[in-house]
DNA sequence: CTTACGGCCTGGGTGC
DNA sequence: TGCACCCAGGCCGTAA
């Protein structure tokens, strides 16, 4: 599942080695998750790389053009939950569920490959970096540059829970489910909570764990659940460091009370009840039972 | 307007 | 061996 720190340790993997080179030609197998498979095809052989960037869980790839058609295009491609790009040699085995092969100039090729095709690659004419929306609209802030001020701006007066605010894209661009949960048990706070309850002291809280959390995954190389690996193939290494994902019935690391795993949002959520005290149920919602 | 929720896409893993 | 079922993340339609 790659969330901000697997695509931003892929973009640094690409970004060491892509810039400068040109895409001398696309192939492509299974379609039916890439928007416009021609434009692919017909708009990058040519094209010069000049730089591979993150956006939200997006991968950018900034192109120049190098004939007379000087518009800038950008390629964009998100990974979805089982996406992976690699860079190897044309004549490395080709692992099944490979879509989309891209001929760089130097006799390498970069490969998309998407077990589940969840994912999506299209290109972006000009104005790639704040013209990059998702289809709901506007991305929100980087987790990792806003600002305090911006976060509790974004989290504030809103009346959905922690955790959907988190997952939000609109509010924050490149968290996922990972990484929400490993922030709220480092802050201490439990996924249902409503945004708009949370004390000045938690929210200064969460945005410190969030940035500790997400800058340590990135130094670790993202985390390796199922299908994430780097550019180069190698998986990461911070899901040993998991204090709740996926640690369901396990001893909380901090209170040894037993991790709980409930849907919040519409996703699995990993929380330690002892640490991460639930709301007191709204009157309204006790008098369901 | 905001929020909640169910369904859809695909295919690997699990359990019978 | 086969097969039904669950699950993953993002998006979308619908309802309140």
């Amino acid at each position: 599942m790659p969330e901000l720190p697997e695509v931003e340790t892929i973009v640094r993997g690409l970004q060491a080695v892509l810039p400068g080179k040109r895409i001398m030609g696309v192939r492509l197998g299974i379609t039916d998750f890439i928007e416009d498979p021609s434009a692919l095809e017909e708009q990058l052989p040519g094209r010069r790389i000049s730089s591979v960037r993150r956006y939200g869980k997006f991968l950018v790839f900034d192109l120049d053009s190098l004939s007379g058609d000087s518009r800038r295009l950008a390629l964009l491609i998100h990974l979805g939950m089982t996406g992976q790009l690699l860079t190897c040699k044309p004549e490395a085995p080709i692992a099944a569920h490979t879509h989309a092969y891209f001929a760089l100039d130097d006799g390498s090729e970069m490969r998309y490959r998407d077990i589940r095709r969840f994912g999506s690659i299209r290109i972006l004419a000009e104005g790639a970096p704040s013209g990059v929306l998702s289809p709901l609209g506007p991305l929100g802030l980087d987790p990792l540059e806003a600002t305090e001020e911006e976060f509790r701006a974004g989290i504030n007066g809103r009346h959905a829970r922690i955790k959907a605010l988190l997952l939000d894209q609109r509010v924050l661009r490149g968290m996922g489910n990972i990484y929400t949960d490993e922030s709220l048990w480092h802050a201490k706070i439990h996924p249902t909570r409503l945004g708009a309850k949370l004390s000045a002291r938690e929210l200064h809280g969460l945005y410190v764990a969030m940035r500790r959390v997400l800058s340590q995954a990135i130094r670790f190389r993202g985390s390796s659940i199922s299908d994430y690996v780097d550019s180069k193939g190698t998986p990461g290494k911070f899901q040993q460091r998991h204090c709740v994902y996926g640690r369901k019935g396990k001893k909380c690391p901090r209170c040894a009370a037993m991790i709980r795993r409930e849907t919040v949002a519409g996703r699995s959520s990993y929380f330690c009840p002892k640490c991460q005290r639930a709301p007191k149920k709204t009157r309204k919602a006790r008098r369901k039972h």
